[in-house]
DNA sequence: TAGATTGTTAATCGATTAACAATC
DNA sequence: TAGATTGTTAATCGATTAACAATC
């Protein structure tokens, strides 16, 4: 009975969540589907489309209620659930991670950060400790962590994602270089600045 | 005569990069298309598809000289030419983008990065100076520069981002949480890491 | 020449847009 | 009731995959 919701569509949640939030603090109480497409760039028609393949969230000749849309879609996203992440590797982006308050806003609770850099091992970086990198089994064995960020340099990536995925971690986000294979069940988001930083070089040249 | 690109495969040029620098590096000299989708994942009629947009780069029955097929690729990526960068906010990710040698590896040179945080203005980050964002449009006119990373805050960016615009920048990579508006010659790419992190969301709880 | 693999056309698949009946 | 706007089906568009002739 489960219909099969397509990639395209979850990727679009987020701003649908942004936008709402934003409508909802400046006190907006109700909004179209074209209102709605004439701020966020899309089309009203697929603004509907998305939102119906989650239930009949709107009143026909109405249009939709902002509160009660972002609430559907925040339960949508899984969020108002917490979260516990652990960063492996507290280098330049590890530890800007680690200082970004937004994910904690979230619910995303960074429990601890992991290196081999005997510098940083032990001290604390937006009060959370950085243990050595052979304290991860132990951790991991410990404490439920949900989602693991992969930080690291590209060479120890994937050794450290499988490590975290074999102790029970659900979620990669890879910040790494590299492609990761891990199990199919593992969730997994790439963030490779590299190729982004190359797609736009690409519109760039062409111009 | 141009034939249009669709954006999807512009966005699957840098992993081919990426595999194709890696194989070269091993000192692997040809490929073939069948070979090349079991290492990254795309079928190998699609890569065949997407080389034949920038012409035939193969020869039937041998595959694809490794070598050759990368200088391609990067010719096409417009990489081998110097890119200009301003860093906009200096703050966690701003100077952590700054720390990563990256860039500089693939000639995109940070020249600067701005804030208004008195504390860190003229200091060094990486060797780079922060300059007061007083002093930006000052040094847009001196300096030519090719693209803009936004890591400031929200409120801020789309200010910097036309400011920046204006007086010549003509990519905008931009990590604030806010879309962006500008001029549609503009090349923007957008990194929402929160997005992201929804997204991730969304799977770990349908599971 | 025989075998391999490309380049390219055609078929399929999936996602977006358009249209409109349902209904508040 | 009339007007507005959704929910949903059908049409279109674009991207991926399959197939195979060309050719090295």
């Amino acid at each position: 009975m489960e219909k099969k919701i397509s990639k395209a569509v979850v990727r679009r949640l987020p701003k649908y969540h942004r936008y709402l939030t934003n409508l909802k603090e400046s006190g907006v109480k109700k909004i179209s589907s074209k209102e709605l497409s004439d701020m966020i760039g899309f089309t009203a028609s697929q603004i509907r489309q998305d939102f119906n393949n989650f239930g009949g969230f709107g009143q026909q000749g109405y249009g939709y209620n902002v509160e009660e849309l972002l609430e559907e879609v925040k339960g949508i996203l899984g969020l108002g659930q917490e979260y516990s992440v652990v960063i492996l590797g507290a280098g330049n982006l590890g530890s800007a991670l680690a200082k970004f308050n937004d994910f904690e806003r979230y619910q995303f609770n960074i429990k601890a950060l992991f290196d081999i850099d005997e510098a940083i091992v032990n001290k604390k970086i937006n009060g959370i400790t950085v243990h050595h990198t052979s304290e991860l089994d132990e951790f991991l064995i410990r404490n439920e962590i949900d989602i693991a960020f992969i930080c690291t340099g590209n060479s120890v990536a994937q050794e450290l994602a499988e490590k975290a995925v074999s102790l029970g971690v659900r979620g990669i986000w890879n910040f790494a270089m590299v492609d990761l294979h891990l199990p199919s069940s593992v969730i997994m988001e790439n963030v490779h600045l590299i190729d982004n930083l190359f797609t736009m070089s690409y519109f760039l040249k062409s111009k």
